[in-house]
DNA sequence: AACCCGGGGTT
DNA sequence: AACCCAGGGTT
């Protein structure tokens, strides 16, 4: 593409977002701080799953100080079925590092952007562009494909060099227009018009520039070639009721970590369970009810849970163990979507 | 470069 | 079932 066909685009692409771009929740504010926010919650997550989850945040935890003070559980609630959790460990981290070494004045260069926890390439680019005008393109699953049709390239995006690559494709375009308008506008694009499956290049602002579609390849790009092995796992998975309180415990690492869930292991019999958890805990507790098998797809595996009701068993409470909560104090717990399925399910068998 | 990390939506 | 989504961190 030559100097002048990436002007062209740039600049068509721009007049389209100021006529048919999305009014969002996080494009009517300017303050780096909420669209940081915006752009940490809409990793690998859609737009519209990200609203309310968004407005409840923002309206809560208004400044990069009211997240810095917060209780960390209290952000993980926030987060609460949004997945990717670490995002949110590592939000609250930066926030403390905005408030502690640049005196809660948000960093406003690509290259400061870039050393706070959580905020790649992506982030630093899209918050740098949107909030302080600075021209550096955004790649993300949008921009590479329309980069891939425009150019009609076969490279493969899951490529860190083609990233590279594409992203100096992004530079040499912004560089002729407005910076924020120009990123969000490719990024409406691609959710819009250059989608993955059946795109409407009809109403596509650069569909004359579009070499894809001059080749008629536009259906097989991009190409994207990354193999996923999807694992799957069966569990026992027990709901301990101890009087009107239930077991349940934070995941201390991997998966789902920092969210709190019942008791479960890869085991066969209500025996083995038994014993395992006094292993584990020193309690000892007994099976009583059968209730449900759940699954649960995760993006790289599956869980497979075999859900069963169980009491603390004997004379002794659960004794000097915290780990037991009633309902009441489980709604201001951070579960997983995966256990709270386990819950809804248990509790209508009981009832 | 390969792998890990969620949940929801579409096809 | 496969793929995608305003990706980043670790190894």
């Amino acid at each position: 593409m030559t100097e002048e066909g990436y002007k062209e685009a740039a600049q068509n692409v721009t007049a389209w977002y100021r006529s048919h771009g999305r009014d969002l929740p996080w494009r009517r504010t300017k303050d780096p701080y909420a669209i940081w926010v915006s752009e940490i919650m809409l990793q690998q997550t859609q737009v519209e799953t990200v609203k309310p989850y968004y407005e409840r945040f923002i309206n809560e935890l208004p400044t990069a100080a009211d997240l810095a003070e917060a209780e960390e559980q209290r952000v993980f609630k926030l987060w609460e079925g949004l997945g990717y959790y670490r995002r949110a460990s590592h939000l609250k981290e930066a926030a403390e590092t905005v408030v502690r070494d640049y005196a809660g004045r948000f960093p406003d260069t690509y290259e400061e952007l870039l050393k706070l926890k959580g905020v790649g390439m992506y982030t630093a680019s899209a918050i740098a562009s949107i909030a302080f005008g600075i021209p550096k393109g955004v790649v993300d699953g949008n921009t590479l494909r329309i980069v891939s049709r425009l150019l009609n390239r076969e490279d493969n995006i899951a490529l860190q060099k083609t990233k590279n690559a594409f992203g100096e494709v992004m530079d040499a375009m912004i560089r002729y227009a407005d910076p924020s308008d120009f990123n969000q506008g490719m990024m409406d694009l691609g959710a819009m018009i250059c989608t993955p499956a059946k795109p409407v290049c009809e109403a596509c602002p650069i569909a004359s520039l579009c070499q894809a579609r001059l080749a008629g390849t536009v259906g097989r790009l991009p190409v994207n070639n990354k193999k996923i092995n999807k694992s799957i796992l069966e569990y026992m998975t027990v709901v301990i009721r101890e009087s009107d309180r239930y077991f349940m415990i934070p995941n201390e690492n991997g998966l789902l970590q920092n969210l709190y869930g019942f008791a479960q292991y890869s085991c066969d019999t209500p025996s083995e369970f038994e014993q395992l958890f006094y292993d584990q805990y020193g309690v000892r507790i007994r099976l009583t009810e059968y209730v449900s098998d759940i699954k649960h797809v995760f993006t790289h595996r599956e869980w497979r849970m075999h859900v069963y009701g169980g009491e603390v068993a004997g004379e002794r409470s659960f004794g000097n163990r915290t780990d037991f909560y009633t309902l009441e104090e489980i709604e201001k717990l951070p579960v997983s979507t995966a256990h709270l399925k386990v819950l809804k399910s248990y509790l209508k068998a009981v009832n």
